[in-house]
DNA sequence: CTGATCTTCAACCATGTGGTTGAACGTAGA
DNA sequence: TCTACGTTCAACCACATGGTTGAAGATCAG
């Protein structure tokens, strides 16, 4: 598991707003302009453009020219990655009873209080 | 999927820096201070003790006060929710297209607001 | 009580974020 | 050609983030 721990930090942020996930859902469902992209959000071109590049340098975006338009498609390997990051910790939620026990233990705890 | 997008966005947030991934990853080894999760980085407690902050805000980490401790455990919920938001797109490097678009069109509706 | 320990708070700083506007660029179509 | 379109860029703004330091609050040990 050899992270980049800096492109991990991007794809997490890139996340952490719904504007840019409302554009992954977009884009999940095929390529599309920036236009496209920027239209359903109520901001200037301008400001959409700008969250499509935080998509880009995150590796989840990539971008092709064809004529005027810039043409997205989603990149799902980043995705799959942050994906596989968070499995690590399935077992907080499912199958692992001992640490779940735990889990609940403190949970019990701070509600005695 | 009721999701609340502001919380969504505080740990995706949250995950989006390495040193609370780190302590993420060291609070699912067990409970433990914030001065133990302070430790291995090699910044102030204030600072660390602003990470703990951003976690706990997110929901993903509990804290009880134990004498002059507080001690942090791991709160998974919101693990898993995200961890689901992006299994969603699992179709999508999984290869299934067609799927995935009919899946996104039926979560649209949902979501409509 | 005294002093050490664990933690937070307040103030500060540099940098980043998310948005705006207005200008500029390249391309398409009349 | 001239105009409209799709997009980016540059400058700006308010606010958040991630770090520091120094002080303050609790709590424990002697």
């Amino acid at each position: 598991m050899v992270e980049d721990q800096k492109e991990v930090d991007r794809v997490f942020h890139a996340l952490s707003n719904q504007t840019r996930r409302g554009m992954v859902r977009q884009l999940s469902g095929g390529e599309c302009s920036v236009g496209d992209l920027a239209r359903p959000t109520r901001m200037s071109f301008a400001a959409a453009s700008k969250h499509v590049q935080v998509l880009e340098k995150a590796g989840m975006v990539n971008r092709r020219v064809e004529g005027r338009q810039h043409i997205c498609s989603l990149r799902p390997d980043p995705l799959r990655e942050a994906s596989e990051w968070l499995s690590f910790y399935e077992k907080f939620w499912a199958g692992n009873l001992d640490r779940l026990a735990r889990v609940v233990e403190a949970d019990m705890k701070k509600e005695k209080k």
